[in-house]
DNA sequence: AGGGAAAGCTTCATTACTTCA
DNA sequence: CCTGAAGTAATGAAGCTTTCC
């Protein structure tokens, strides 16, 4: 970059006292001023042309200069606020994903326990009605049923150990798991939601 | 055609001041 | 009154684009 401005960081003390009673003069723009160019900053560009620029200026007694910095001014308040804005809508679509995600958390926990009732009466009554229980082991129904839903990786693991390890991760996560401080990938805990 | 200087604009961070609770 | 916080006009540094030679 070219450097075309001095440093005035080595200014003299008279200098640094001119500026100091320059800025002494600073006023608030009036009531009329502000609502002129805040409906210009709306209506029309958020950006001014030179000559709207000029035209402005002299419509409101301001030096253009003063012109170009309000707007300067205006924009980064707008983005400040604009930057809000979005943090809160980001915000409240995370806290509905996320009470939506509890949600299905509490659904699949208590279809879980339901089928692990389902389990229990049915090896109950296969015992008890056909007198079969002895030769039907739960992990025999259990590795059938991971076939139905694509999962044939780990052969012995059994109905009682994809519930504990169910419940573990929940546990474990809960707290965390919907802070959107932790640095945890939620990706993850989709995966291991599902899989 | 292309390169450098200058001008004029911007954003960003900061300062200096005003206003108000 | 005094004070601290918030708001805002203004400044300076640095970067980008355009124009001119």
């Amino acid at each position: 970059m070219i450097e075309r401005r001095k440093d005035d960081s080595a200014a003299s003390p008279e200098a640094k006292r001119k500026k100091k009673s320059k800025m002494k003069n600073k006023r608030r723009f009036s009531d009329e001023q502000i609502r002129l160019l805040e409906s210009i900053f709306e209506s029309e560009s958020t950006k001014l042309e030179p000559r709207k620029k000029m035209q402005v200026a002299t419509e409101l007694g301001l030096q253009p200069r003063q012109v170009a910095i309000w707007f300067q001014n205006k924009r980064a308040r707008w983005k400040s606020k604009q930057i809000e804005h979005d943090y809160a809508q980001l915000r409240a679509n995370y806290d509905s994903l996320a009470s939506g995600f509890e949600s299905l958390i509490k659904e699949k926990e208590s279809l879980l326990l339901e089928l692990q009732m389902l389990n229990e009466q049915l090896g109950k009554s296969d015992y008890e009605i056909n007198g079969v229980g002895k030769d039907l082991k739960r992990s025999d129904w259990s590795s059938s049923n991971r076939l139905n839903n694509n999962d044939n990786n780990d052969n012995n693991k059994s109905v009682d150990d994809f519930i504990a390890s169910s419940e573990k991760w929940f546990n474990e996560d809960s707290g965390g798991l919907l802070d959107p401080s932790t640095s945890s990938s939620p990706q993850s805990h989709w995966l291991n939601f599902w899989v």
